[in-house]
DNA sequence: TAGATTGTTAATCGATTAACAATC
DNA sequence: TAGATTGTTAATCGATTAACAATC
């Protein structure tokens, strides 16, 4: 199916277009138009048929998308069905609230395995995942070879731990860690949580809000 | 000094520098050019200085740029300098890792508060910040204007509750719930976490990357 | 001074939007 | 059939990259 090289936008666009697809099924809404869509997700039409279109002809003309069948076809071409697994690095608050909270089964992962250094933790379960020690994490990968390591580690592990998943073979990452891991390196895929990142770019724009609010209120001022 | 319109990716970017900057600062480097800066982000050395650009003239010729002097005036125009208060709405996994791990005032933000409807939190602090009772929210907010609510209540409570902190007057939402908040409505900004959009990106690349190798497998299987 | 590196203008590249023939 | 809406090609817009004079 994925010949053409797609670009990064349309991919970041493809998990909001599942969410909103899964949203109008639970409404009811069994067909959708590109224009109604648009209307719903702030997008063009043109740019929804387009971002579509990369990936295989999914509508009808004069009708538009069935609701179910394009779901499941944006399902399959994030890799939903392929049943990736994964394991968790650091149950600390932010690891236990991912296990607790993060339904992964919802988005086709399976969580196999928690890893800790915390004595407490090692060898109790949580929500039916194991906590292993983090001195098992070689034995363990070579007996269950993972597709993604979840790190949520706290700061100063976040280097030297991704630096071991990488050498153990695992084949992503996915990090929730305030540290940038994505150097001129590897081959192993990182994708960063950042709140930092997030909050900050929201400090900007809240900033850039009240600016422009008192420059109004300076005209008016002055007029007055 | 934000006169020009700046585009969203340049202020994605901005944090990102921010972080890198602080990281050099902790290894002891003073000045920095932009080719350098570039190479350590995987960013060209003319972008770096373009989007610097849109702010105003940081660097020195010959020299390349100081890194405290620019880390300082990439958190201004953050808008780090201009202590926003936040509030927290749902004391649950997600919003207790967030207390307990995420320093707020590390990117200038002061956690005045948090609101639950679970009475057994009611009342108690939390590393020093008061967990106040829901019923108290629009009373609390009269008296204390309040910048951001960060929002991590479960999946049904999130469009109510959004609505009801956009009647109260709150400015910005930073959205942990997987509920899509942002519609053609009103003008509250809306920052979201969505931590299923991140995980399926990167299922995509994976399952890209899975497919290249099984085509080149094959290929070499043929050959052989 | 000579070398290095900026800030900025111009050129290129890529992504979004518009338009429309094809067709359900 | 007529109306609606797709998939796709062409046009536009914006962002990234390259180049270079200015200057520390």
């Amino acid at each position: 199916m994925k010949r053409v090289k797609v670009s990064n936008n349309v991919i970041r666009r493809l998990p909001r277009y599942l969410r909103k697809l899964d949203e109008l099924s639970a409404n009811g809404v069994s067909r959708i138009s590109s224009f109604d869509l648009g209307q719903q997700l702030g997008l063009t039409p043109s740019q929804i048929r387009q971002d579509f279109s990369c990936f295989g002809e999914f509508g009808q003309q004069g009708y538009g998308y069935n609701v179910a069948a394009l779901r499941s076809q944006i399902a399959v071409i994030l890799g939903m069905d392929r049943g990736f697994s994964a394991i968790l690095i650091g149950v600390g608050n932010i690891g236990r609230a991912l296990m607790d909270n993060f339904c992964f089964s919802e988005w086709g992962f399976r969580l196999v395995s928690a890893f800790e250094i915390d004595p407490a933790l090692i060898g109790t379960e949580f929500k039916g995942v194991p906590i292993r020690s983090m001195d098992e994490l070689e034995s363990y990968l070579a007996e269950n070879p993972v597709d993604i390591a979840v790190l949520s580690v706290p700061k100063d592990a976040a280097v030297p731990v991704a630096e071991r998943l990488t050498a153990d073979g695992i084949r992503a990452i996915w990090n929730f860690t305030n540290v940038e891991l994505t150097g001129p390196d590897s081959d192993v895929l990182v994708e960063n949580i950042h709140f930092s990142d997030s909050l900050l770019s929201l400090s900007y724009f809240l900033s850039e809000r009240r600016d422009e609010q008192a420059a109004r209120d300076a005209r008016a001022e002055k007029q007055h």
